[in-house]
DNA sequence: TTTAGCAATCATACATAAAGAGTGCTAAAG
DNA sequence: CTTTAGCACTCTTTATGTATGATTGCTAAA
């Protein structure tokens, strides 16, 4: 038998499972689900169906006598074919409503009003990663002097981002050097993509200003460390709500979910790979030895029109309710991007 | 008997029993300390000032035949009495200068190599809070304008602290307007610690602006408002380092500390409650029931000469290595502090 | 004051048994 | 051919009892 095509009966019989293990977290065994979710026939039937999913491997079994459990094959399965994603409450809608409505002077602001939006409504922990730095453009480069052997550096980008670092010298530098520099570098660099000043760029630069070399060295070296450190702009919410959720109670899950979030490469690697344009759902591999086993991930792209301010996403028990969450994130988006678009046309 | 005048046999068994609670996390039973530690008694004379111990509140018995357990009174009386805390090997002496020097230009990022090697040699969970808004000087503030409508604000501080926002308005605003909120707020605030502006000072500013008076309040309002959020900038380092310690087996222990991290206030009280001059000891109690009975959190303030540069500390289980721990703090302490009143002085 | 000796206490580990849940298979019914 | 009832089988969970070992508290002697 393909996978894909299975009867009607199998398609309801799997989703009753998943999403009575959603709700339960125990193994749902078929005497549980002879009734409702559609279905209408013995436990026996229910058994048949349920021995041949597992043997396509959308099922495990813990142990003989145990019911079964959805596998990642499984909740992929359902999250692609079975899904119905339009379960929010009017409650639920008027509160994201009422919390996207707060007015926000900074893009970041907002990325962390919808990230704490987000768990309050899902109950699961929340992500937000700040937007790839090389997709951004410069909209304003400024030095400004503290003393006379520091600087100031601050970057602006299109989309609110703001880089600022202090470089410190062995010489004294004068307001005219500065002035120098602000205009050299707004010049050469507004407009250009938040990346590393590359040599020609860096030659130009150092064939334009007259005195120090050390200086202009210390200075390019200062802003490209700044603009390769990206997404150190981690925001994290409600951990402490994964550690009431049953999975919880084993300490291998909690001891990986915590090297998940302290180590962040594994979390960035899969924020930074969903497509753009749509919700990514990534689902632990069974077998494998990550990190990421028993959790899944689900994130979208926070975007007004085509830029890109960093992704949102949450992190729970592969056992999550999928729909819940989805729902809400697509509402969301959907808010974000309209209220937004709205802003910008001042 | 009073709780100070321990004879010295009874101070010998308190450390032995904390040191080796420390080592090896099993309640401790006097057959185990009758050799070592300075001692030479048989179990049976050990057993009696054990008992005097737990008479006076400085040890606790799990259960009947289980040994004994410091409590926190008893390792309050170990701290302040017992500690030598002179125990830092030649390596580790070594490796801490040599992370020390790293060259840094933030202050931000020399607080982060202090905290990172902090929780590297202790193999605890180390924090670094932002030092309070409030004690530091304006240096400089500057307005930057971000398209016709948008401002960005960048308050610069004499520790090195960067904070910016940006700024909406419903109507234009010209070049030379940015040039007077330039020369306004800077005679008027640099010098200023960085607290909210007052009654006083608005009056007084809004006197000497002609234009908008929106433009005037949203900018007040804004700066008054990245004042008061203070000690955000919470940067935690190893926390999965926690997990692998014993008493994280217990699924209690592990959620209370996960929440103490997600909800931060109950940390922040004891991270801004410390002494400035000292390492401050915090030790959970025993009855309480708070997040924090399980912890013990040890802190210093990083300091430059009298700037208040933030706070460090150690969060990690109440059988801490409070000797280790507090060497470590200690050197480093003193060794940023050198350092940094050499680069200070050019 | 210190120590040896010993009964008493309690957690831990282990073995065994009983109960309960759920499956897989077979054969009958629809 | 599909569905279902029936039942043996498997495996977990829980309870119970027992043995073991660690450690203490007390007493009496050194």
């Amino acid at each position: 038998m393909k996978k894909k095509d299975l009867d009607e009966r199998k398609k309801k019989v799997l989703q009753a499972i998943v999403e009575e293990y959603i709700n339960t977290a125990e193994p749902v065994s078929s005497g549980s689900i002879t009734k409702g979710h559609g279905l209408d026939y013995s436990s026996a039937t229910i058994r048949n169906d349920m021995a041949q999913l597992e043997n396509i491997g959308f099922l495990d079994k813990p142990h003989t006598s145990a019911g079964r459990v959805p596998s990642a094959e499984g909740y992929r399965y359902y999250v692609n074919e079975l899904l119905k994603d339009d379960n929010l409450t009017l409650e639920e809608i008027k509160y994201i409503q009422y919390k996207l409505k707060v007015k926000v002077n900074e893009i970041e602001d907002l990325t962390k009003v919808a990230t704490t939006t987000l768990s309050e409504i899902t109950h699961y922990t929340t992500v937000a990663v700040g937007p790839k730095a090389d997709k951004q453009i410069i909209e304003e480069i400024k030095f400004v002097s503290l003393g006379q052997r520091m600087l100031m550096v601050v970057i602006v980008t299109d989309t609110g981002l703001v880089k600022e670092t202090i470089i410190k010298f062995d010489e004294d530098i004068t307001e005219s050097q500065v002035d120098t520099l602000n205009n050299l570098f707004n010049t050469r660099l507004r407009g250009k993509p938040l990346s590393k000043i590359d040599k020609p760029m860096a030659d130009y630069i150092f064939s334009e200003v007259h005195y120090s070399i050390g200086i202009m060295k210390a200075i390019i070296e200062q802003i490209n460390r700044i603009v390769e450190e990206e997404n150190n702009n981690i925001f994290l919410e409600g951990a402490k709500k994964s550690f009431d959720l049953p999975e919880f109670k084993s300490m291998k899950v909690a001891k990986n979910f915590v090297n998940l979030l302290d180590t962040k490469d594994e979390m960035l690697e899969i924020f930074n790979s969903g497509d753009a344009e749509d919700i990514n759902v990534f689902i632990g591999d069974d077998d494998e030895n990550s990190n990421l086993k028993d959790f899944s991930i689900i994130t979208f792209k926070h975007t007004i029109g085509d830029k890109d301010l960093g992704t949102i996403g949450i992190i729970g028990p592969k056992r999550m309710d999928y729909a819940k969450v989805i729902s809400v994130m697509k509402y969301i988006s959907k808010k974000l991007n309209e209220d937004n678009n709205k802003k910008e046309g001042m």
